[in-house]
DNA sequence: GCTATTTTGTAACAATCGCTACATAAGCGC
DNA sequence: GCGCTTATGTAGCGATTGTTACAAAATAGC
């Protein structure tokens, strides 16, 4: 097996910095040559490596996503639903607010953002919005099941309603809210638990 | 005064036009091509009448927003702040959901979307949420005052709060939701009001 | 060292971008 | 009618867009 030249970049290293291109500046507004400079790569690289600016978004969506899948499972793991959830809201005001990053939440900023995203990117946004939303829901009707909810609460209502309050605080984080002022708003949010 | 020859269009039909376009597609991924298709005429007349894209784009927003403000001043003006505040979020479900105009609010679309916005167009958007979010805190300082809310309630923080479901929403109607679904989202939101 | 294979940098491709020069058309006051 | 002013349509500007040919460079197996 022939090996030919080896890769002088990190694929990973180099998505993230692509990644953080997105992030700022949205799809349209990152040209393949704010990519590539960021990136430390040319675009012949580029396109060997990721295939086309979708299919790098793609990626770069994939792996913005899995890192958020991952603390999502772990804090709803937990014995208390209404904590897990709680955690999961105090996270975001954190991460959101998170000055070495972009301001809000870049996946929300995909599919909130207009642009007539090509199939390729909104399938990719209906599946992680339905991986997300699937996991709060089943751990909200376990919370049901084992009696932490009341007979008549509406978890795939109240779900939706977390996930509505999440997303509205990565909008109100990139028009510059403050930590402080989304910790307010998971207050506020959470007096809404049935029970 | 030479009035000089009549213009052959419209100019607010124009630009409701392209704040269609500008709605579907985004700031960057709406064209002069697109605009000018789409309200009728050609670029001279574009530039002539609106300045450039981003000046078409600011004059669009602000139309937008007028509509908004006219209603949203109404609606608060009642009685309760609380049946105000509700009829606010009600009438977002059902306008958010509208489907005879592009899904979500235009609005949030801009401020959630990325980019880097010109100067300009950012003067514009922080403008129009300082004030609707000062007017919504104004109504509620006077619910405080007159009673109608308690004495320990905090009236910015349910200000932000109002306003972040509204936006979620928004990103909930842009990712597809109904009007139903939103409609339960704002039964949550409610459960949260002081009192 | 030779060949095969893959990546790299340079350079450029066609297409589209936002925008405008220019001549013509259409209205006004005289 | 004539001048003045403003809008219109055509046509094209330079710049940037996403993407790729091509040859040189760097590895592995023989």
């Amino acid at each position: 097996m022939a090996a030919g030249r080896p890769r002088s970049f990190c694929k990973n290293e180099a998505l993230d910095r692509a990644l953080e291109v997105f992030w700022r500046k949205g799809f349209e507004g990152a040209s393949i040559c704010d990519l590539t400079e960021a990136m430390g790569i040319n675009p012949p690289s580029l396109y060997a490596a990721f295939g086309n600016k979708e299919q790098l978004f793609c990626q770069a969506l994939d792996r913005y996503a899995a890192v958020f899948a991952g603390r999502r499972a772990a804090v709803l793991a937990g014995s208390s639903a209404r904590e897990g959830i709680e955690t999961l809201l105090r996270d975001a005001a954190r991460n959101l607010t998170d000055k070495s990053k972009p301001a809000g939440c870049f996946y929300v900023q995909a599919l909130a953002g207009g642009g007539e995203h090509s199939a390729c990117i909104r399938e990719m946004l209906d599946t992680k919005r339905e991986d997300s939303e699937r996991e709060i829901l089943q751990r909200l009707e376990r919370a049901k099941a084992e009696g932490e909810l009341p007979e008549d609460a509406d978890p795939a209502a109240l779900a939706r309603f977390i996930a509505t309050v999440a997303q509205g605080m990565s909008v109100q984080a990139a028009s510059g809210a403050s930590r402080k002022n989304l910790e307010r708003v998971v207050d506020f949010a959470l007096k809404a638990w049935p029970g």
